[in-house]
DNA sequence: AATGAATGAGACTTCATTCAT
DNA sequence: TATGAATGAAGTCTCATTCAT
């Protein structure tokens, strides 16, 4: 997996956003529902309700519609967590508020989640999702030294992959009690870095 | 990838053995390497120093070579993780030693960990790899449940991802002070358990 | 690539006209420029400035595309050979002016014209450019037997061949120098007609 | 059209031996009889009576087998160039005998050579064959310095070009008369030449 | 048992052409 | 009439697996 990665048509009309966002949702809901490894580009497209032509049209290759996935999810998550780091609330509601943001994105789509964080590590992620990774990353780290101005400068990245780790174990094995896993989750984070 | 799993000789002809040996540990060092998808059959065969038809005479296909792989790293830990229940040692010292013999397992070969972890999720277990799993887990949760009785019945499961979630992140990101990791690992998980 | 080959309009609509045109000499560009392989009826649309569609209104295929640039070709060659024919040089007169006719077109764009060379080869040229290629042949071969009456009857395509290739050759070795190239010409053709 | 050249296999059985020269023989009928344009490696492959697969352990991709064919074709004509340069006959004799080298194999299979003609200049030739390429024009220059020490730096070059042209177009006319073919090319060399 | 040549389904991708707007 | 998004047949190439020796 080599080679360009932008999306060929920056959408310019309606519809080809439209289009563009259809092939992406489709690979979300394949990886979701059947995996990484049967993806192919002809299921893509006939999921998308496109012609291979089509995906091609939009897309240089296979690896840049995964991108286009990482750099949706990672928006999405972006978005919460800088309204998050934003917010007038106090360090330690932000901190809740951020583990709440956690488990809301990651439980919503448990398979899919856990099928890019292996895709991430694959991929040549270009540019822009790095970019993303990188303001995310800052963002948490602003957070955590709020409240834990001394903490261990592994200290984000640490909590970051504990909670991942809670959540997608938590959802793989089927449970449904959100708060509870939260209140796991705030323990093992407060415990670490308390 | 279905079918069969099971190696095809288990004579104890100790020929057959080393072969199936360098087989497995031919993967290994190819998922340390190169990664997991350029891994084909025939280089597999190649780095064991055998045809691509012996090959297929040790394992009936690709699949079954990594459950093999899998196999082997579970039996590894199992082993270390059962030496430390059998031990004589206070519940304290055994969940340290817990600790201890995960870094040391996952840092061994951290890329290797890392790819076993995706291909766990993808691949058909079988029957022994499967059980090795099981006691694994229950062995934890013994250990766990002799410190903390009244622990969450998801702590063992939660105590593990999270101990691996920051052994992995650690390695990847190069670290070496496998001290400090250490006691940020033990600090989380008691800060959890606690 | 078979089927029809005409131009779709035929119509003295000079607007008509400047598009037809517009194609055809985004067409040779290309040629030059890049070559025969990666030649796309979208390129050639995109280069001439027309959309896709509209490059479809004027041109059946991309057959008849090439076969435009090849007629286009092939008549100003004509116009030139014509001309010769009917001024009032002496027989040894026109000749020379007839390889500096040769020398003239196939060096004004040395790649365009060898890669038509081969484009004629592989396409159905269609009636109209057979005619012409009918006619070119025929005048030279009128310039030619005035001066050798009794030239052997494969001469005047003895004598084309020959031209082409020491022009072609000079021009892909990258000579500048068109008198020298023109007095090689002169020994070789006068060498095998005297 | 990018990238390794080299045949896959150096021709350690005999049998991989037969099987390579199957496949560039098949791609020399082919060229004959059908094409360059219509050119497929399935198509090859059909025709050499083996499967894909195999065609792609013997050679890394399509432009591979052109090559080959081209360094096969070279090599036979070297094979002859050489064998003239190097005997006792007279320079006068040699060059004659040169000529009919050039017709015998230009006319043994004239579709071919004209479809080579074209591949050659569109194909990475590789180290290989472009040695070939060399070693042919030196033999030729030597051969023609020894009647004509003064002659034109081009000359060699241009005999050549006059040469596989006379023949090109004598053939493609469907001519039979090689006699008669001969004494007009030793025409025009001599002529060009003297 | 071992070898490695052979197989062929199927993956990715291109591009001439059509058609809805 | 112009546009350019859409189409899908077909091409190149890979790789898990089989089989003749």
């Amino acid at each position: 997996m080599v080679g360009n990665i932008e999306p060929r048509k920056r959408g310019r009309q309606s519809r080809a956003k439209a289009t563009e966002d259809a092939i992406v949702e489709a690979v979300a809901r394949f990886l979701e529902e059947v995996g990484l490894e049967p993806l192919t580009t002809n299921k893509i497209a006939e999921r998308a309700g496109v012609s291979i032509g089509s995906l091609y049209q939009y897309f240089p290759n296979k690896e840049a519609i995964l991108v286009a996935l990482i750099r949706r999810e990672r928006s999405l998550l972006l978005a919460d967590v800088a309204m998050i780091a934003d917010s007038g609330a106090s360090p330690q509601e932000k901190i809740e508020r951020l583990i709440g943001a956690g488990i809301k994105h990651q439980f919503a789509r448990p398979r899919l989640a856990l099928a890019l964080e292996y895709v991430e590590q694959t991929v040549n992620l270009g540019e822009e999702a790095q970019d993303l990774e990188r303001r995310l990353s800052e963002a948490v780290s602003g957070i955590v030294s709020l409240q834990f101005p001394d903490a261990d400068s592994h200290a984000p990245r640490d909590v970051v992959a504990m909670a991942q780790a809670l959540i997608n174990s938590s959802a793989m094995a089927g449970e449904t009690d959100l708060q509870a896993l939260r209140s796991r989750i705030t323990k093992a984070v407060y415990g670490y870095l308390g």
